[in-house]
RNA sequence: GCCGCGUUGGUCAAGGGGUUAAGACGCCUCCCUUUCACGGAGGAAUCACGGGUUCGAUUCCCGUACGUGGUACCA
């Protein structure tokens, strides 16, 4: 009995040091299209995840209500669902830590904002628009062009500091509008231990007293990301480096509310850069450059102006998991290509770079075409039948799979299946005849017009075909490699694709006699 | 301005006191292919700068420059 309590002990001292529950969250904010560097942030938290046995959590932060769009949140839903990153929990499968919707859990945080005014780390602060712009401008000097509500104005500025109290009281009853604002602590030095970049220390006097809680109650962020992350108990923390500098008022949040030893561990992780020039990759700048920025087609339901996504633009979701993943991480070998279950065994926080990199598209789209090559071909007869579909060409499912398979090593996107596969399925809309034009003679269209109509008899197989063309060019005395690159071109319109007879042995007799007797003509 | 974080070829990057400083994308040359591509073989191209420390710095330290992020009742 005695050995058996012994061994629970050691047995939960065990479990808790050596495989704690690892619990992750991706934090995207309702607003608009999912970014690159958004999918990239939830990659890192999934492959985490994977690598810990951890759960994966998506809460929505949907505290800015001016900001909030129609539609976001489903749009979310749907690009995690085509990369393969489906959280664990989220509003649409809920855990033991429900609401997932930031603005459903409202009053959770006046609980916590309460106990940071009752413990002075908090204050409020009755001043409006007009008088923050209006200190702003008073104290805004060529070496300070933008002053701070710190440790040096809030001094001067109406809240709860300056006020008597029971003027403040009075001005709380009276239901005059207030923010609730952190008090920062003057020389202190705040550290925290960041995954990716070692010790991070900020002095707590150019940190300014950020907003807690709006004036139209709801939680800013940095109240929300710290009260959700303690009551959902994730263990680690990874965002953008943007979030670096605020990162001091987050820590002291933690310190101020007793739950310092349940911090998470931080990662923040470097940004995307624009290819050209400098700064973070924008959506601008894909409309700018001719790519997507997008995981997904993304239509503002308000302005109505669409961006076209990865996907629509002919990835391959493992495709485009797998370049963001190596986007400012590598796995030290001289493995590139990657499934995602693979990268789920190998990921890990220490090996993510430090500096920002710039997207390179043609990088991405050599990825995709890495992963095309390895794709089945019924799947990418499917996934490339819309992109036929949209140029207007009918195709049927077995013959695509086919043609697929034929011309896959060619394409770098979905959407290359159709400039690089259509004269399967319909005559070619224009000939290269300037590349034949010059040598050409009688001899050569006799010989077409002979071989035409052998054609009724031969056995149709790649073989055969080939077979009685090399014979009737040995029986003319015209070279094969003359007459070639013409059947091609009769064929395709162009020089490019498989080779002639397989081709010819896909779009069968009828169609081939036509291409050679409308080339002919043209001739 | 102030604060934070960065900086290895054009791009992604490995490496981390002594190396011919990997590899990939892109580019160029050649081979293969009676086309194009795939594939293969080569090639050009890199440690931001200045001081230290050291027998020896790309690597460690300090500056500088440059970049980038933040400096909101946005996330």
């Amino acid at each position: 009995m005695k050995t058996g309590s012994l061994h629970s002990v050691f047995s939960f001292y065990f479990r808790s040091m050596t495989t704690p529950n690892v619990r992750v969250r991706f934090a995207p904010s309702p607003t608009g299209g999912l970014h690159l560097g958004g999918v990239r942030t939830v990659l890192f938290n999934y492959l985490f995840a994977k690598k810990n046995n951890g759960t994966f959590v998506l809460r929505v932060e949907d505290t800015d209500q001016g900001r909030y769009v129609e539609g976001a949140e489903d749009y979310i839903f749907d690009c995690l669902d085509w990369c393969g990153l489906t959280p664990d929990e989220s509003v649409r499968k809920e855990g033991p830590y429900a609401p997932y919707r930031q603005s459903e859990r409202k009053v959770i945080y006046h609980d916590y904002a309460e106990q940071l005014l009752k413990s002075g780390h908090a204050y409020y602060a009755f001043d409006t628009p007009e008088e923050l712009e209006q200190m702003r401008e008073q104290f805004k000097t060529a070496e300070n062009p933008s002053p701070q509500y710190d440790h040096r104005t809030r001094g001067l500025m109406r809240n709860s500091l300056t006020l008597p109290e029971e003027e403040t009281k009075q001005l709380l009853a009276a239901g005059t509008p207030y923010v609730v604002r952190i008090k920062m602590p003057e020389n202190e030095t705040v550290h925290f231990t960041d995954m990716i970049r070692g010790d991070i220390a900020h002095d707590t006097n150019v940190v300014d007293d950020k907003v807690l809680i709006k004036g139209d109650g709801m939680p800013t962020y940095h109240l929300a990301v710290v009260v959700d992350d303690y009551l959902m108990k994730i263990t680690h923390a990874f965002r953008g480096e943007e979030w670096l500098p605020s990162a001091p008022v987050h820590i002291m949040l933690w310190k101020n509310l007793g739950w310092e030893k349940d911090m998470p561990k931080w990662a923040h992780l470097p940004l995307i850069l624009k290819p050209d020039g400098n700064g973070k990759l924008s959506k601008r700048d894909g409309d700018r450059l001719g790519f997507p920025v997008f995981a997904m087609d993304w239509t503002d339901p308000r302005t109505g102006e669409k961006t076209t996504g990865f996907r629509e633009h002919g990835f391959l979701p493992e495709a485009f998991v797998n370049m963001l993943a190596l986007l400012g991480w590598n796995p030290g070998t001289e493995q590139e290509i990657f499934s995602l279950e693979e990268l789920g065994q190998v990921f890990s926080m220490e090996r993510v770079h430090k500096g920002g990199a710039k997207f390179d598209y043609e990088k991405a789209k050599w990825f995709n075409q890495q992963h095309i090559q390895r794709a089945d071909n019924e799947r990418l007869a499917t996934l490339a039948a819309p992109f036929f579909e949209k140029e207007g060409i009918v195709t049927d499912p077995a013959t695509l799979v086919k043609v697929v398979g034929l011309i896959k090593e060619r394409c770098h996107l979905l959407a290359d299946f159709v400039p690089q596969g259509r004269f399967f399925f319909e005559a070619p809309q224009s000939l290269d005849l300037d590349s034949i034009k010059g040598k050409w003679s009688d001899e050569k269209t006799s010989f077409f017009r002979t071989w035409s109509a052998q054609l009724d008899t031969v056995e149709w197989s790649h073989d055969a075909l080939e077979a009685s063309f090399s014979a009737l060019a040995t029986e003319t005395g015209i070279k094969k490699g003359e007459l070639m690159l013409p059947l091609r071109i009769m064929l395709v319109g162009g020089k490019f694709g498989p080779g002639v007879f397989d081709i010819i042995a896909m779009i069968g007799k009828e169609a081939t006699q036509q291409r050679i007797a409308t080339a002919l003509a043209a001739l």
